[in-house]
DNA sequence: CAACTACTTGCGCGTTTGCGCAAGTAGTGA
DNA sequence: TCACTACTTGCGCAAACGCGCAAGTAGTTG
């Protein structure tokens, strides 16, 4: 049967440890479930969550230091979207078992 | 195409983010990788993980109220094992995204 | 340049988390 | 019942977190 492998090293851990609390908040969880339609600003996501900006700004830096979010400036606006798909697959799973 | 849902209520949210604090500790995922090789007992994790047992006996209580993992006693040892080979599965995701 | 929009960063504060330590509970065996 | 092992729980403290608010930076427009 397939075993691949999960043992790590301590640092290794760590940033395991870095994705997991980046996906520890509702509102970041709220973030990934609105940038899974499709690219969005920040004002944008700060209206759909439910925030203000500057907390949401927080938030997105968090989630792009986990690598789960990508940025890109158009003019003096900044749009964020998924890092990669697996992003959205890891959080179904996430789903899946608090179900 | 496939486009499983995503979006979710903010009590769903909350305990989607319970399952994301859980994972949110090096210990934690420590623990994860050495329950997928077979049921322990708490003192034989902390001593595996490296720390004393409360401590252990607080992130096993974290891990269970998240779901992922689950206990049966024995005389007087307490075994944990994975709640579901699904929690493996979600580890080797975020494995992968932090890679 | 000034003024405006869009976003980020620094600070302070209340809450939560991880930890060690001491005390409590549960089960075994003499 | 008493002593022992195995685990859990309560407490206090330092560190980390989420948040609002004010100030700073970046880019556009006139």
């Amino acid at each position: 049967m397939d075993r691949p492998d999960v043992g790590s090293s301590d640092a290794e851990r760590q940033r395991f440890a870095a994705v997991g609390r980046a996906l520890a908040d509702p509102k970041r969880l709220c973030v990934l479930e609105t940038l899974a339609a499709g690219e969005r600003s920040v004002s944008e996501l700060s209206r759909e969550v439910g925030c203000h900006v500057p907390n949401m700004s927080q938030h997105l830096s968090v989630l792009r230091s986990a690598g789960l979010v990508a940025a890109r400036r158009d003019g003096n606006t900044v749009f964020y979207r998924l890092a990669d798909q697996r992003v959205l697959e890891a959080y179904r799973l996430i789903q899946t078992l608090a179900r």
